[in-house]
DNA sequence: ATTTATAATGATAATCATTTTCATTGTATA
DNA sequence: TATACAATGAAAATGATTATCATTATAAAT
């Protein structure tokens, strides 16, 4: 039971990871090695990349990959659901792979207002899920306004710059 | 009874719009023209107004007020907590005077995401608030993270542009 | 495998909100 | 009224993102 349903989740993440190759095919996007490349660089990372940080990351194995594509597949993929872009304040977008494309499940943020750590928190996201349920219906009566998407994040000091501030 | 709450109200809500003199000086800030028509400016509108709103808004009554003032007050404004600080995502930062400061009591924010109209609205706060500390105490214990304050914001079609989308 | 239509790309220039610089002006205090 | 220095405006600089446009790569048809 326990294998089965491990497998079983192992077996959606995988079809899901390679899913992206089928949404753009059925939308008349191209399979590139810049797409291919950037997802994957996405997905073999934890952090919150920013365009540059990319290009970066790419350059040695792919130096003919320039910036504009960067921009310009990130913002595609955005476009599909595939990626998330965040804006944490440091005056440049950053981005992750989305729930169903990549290993981490629906979360939200804290954000370091001194160093600007992100950390990535999933606690909660039941009692969470009850007040958005609640909210939303309730909002999108009142102001006849649908309701496709939230944002909750905290922002205060981390461990270490706690620490700073005590020095 | 009814009338002396909403006395005390008033007179809170007075006192506290004044205030910002008052800490201005207290940390050795000079009290200026500039700084008083830009706080007035957000106080006599409930719109989210970006730097050039203020600046345009102003030019008429006050040529001589340049837009970098307008920047370099309203970064004071912020630190401060006297103004928040938004980014809508139209590119450019939006401000609002704060709680305290201002008429808006506590809330959080709609936002359509096709003609990018902002509803504040101030429902559920009260279940809000009690998700909000329940999480906040978690994740603060769990991270060792000093949680001082939260953002929370929903996306989707504002009334008119879901008509549109009929059409 | 070659051809063909056109989506995708890279180099470069352009945008545009925000910051920096620096010489000048205004404010608060004695 | 004089003094110290915070605040300001004009102009230039910055820096992330976007637009242009000539060239290249992809995928489907041959
Ligand atoms: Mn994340
Ligand atoms: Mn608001
Ligand atoms: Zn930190
Ligand atoms: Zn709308």
């Amino acid at each position: 039971m326990e294998a089965i349903s491990i497998n079983k989740f192992k077996g959606n993440a995988m079809r899901n990871r390679c899913q992206w190759r089928k949404r753009l095919k059925g939308r008349g996007y191209r399979l590139t090695i810049s797409r291919e490349a950037i997802i994957n660089a996405l997905r073999s990372t934890d952090k919150h990349l920013s365009a540059e940080d990319i290009y970066l990351t790419l350059h040695s194995k792919y130096p003919e990959i320039g910036l504009t594509t960067i921009y310009r597949t990130l913002e595609l993929l955005d476009q599909m659901g595939i990626i998330s872009k965040f804006d944490f304040g440091d005056s440049r977008a950053r981005y992750e792979l989305s729930g169903d494309y990549g290993n981490k499940a629906h979360h939200h943020h804290l954000i370091c207002t001194n160093c600007l750590k992100i950390i990535d928190y999933t606690d909660f996201i039941d009692d969470e899920l009850e007040l958005l349920n609640k909210t939303q219906k309730e909002l999108s009566g009142k102001y006849n306004f649908d309701i496709t998407g939230h944002l909750i994040r905290f922002y205060g000091l981390c461990d270490e710059c706690k620490e700073e501030k005590n020095t």
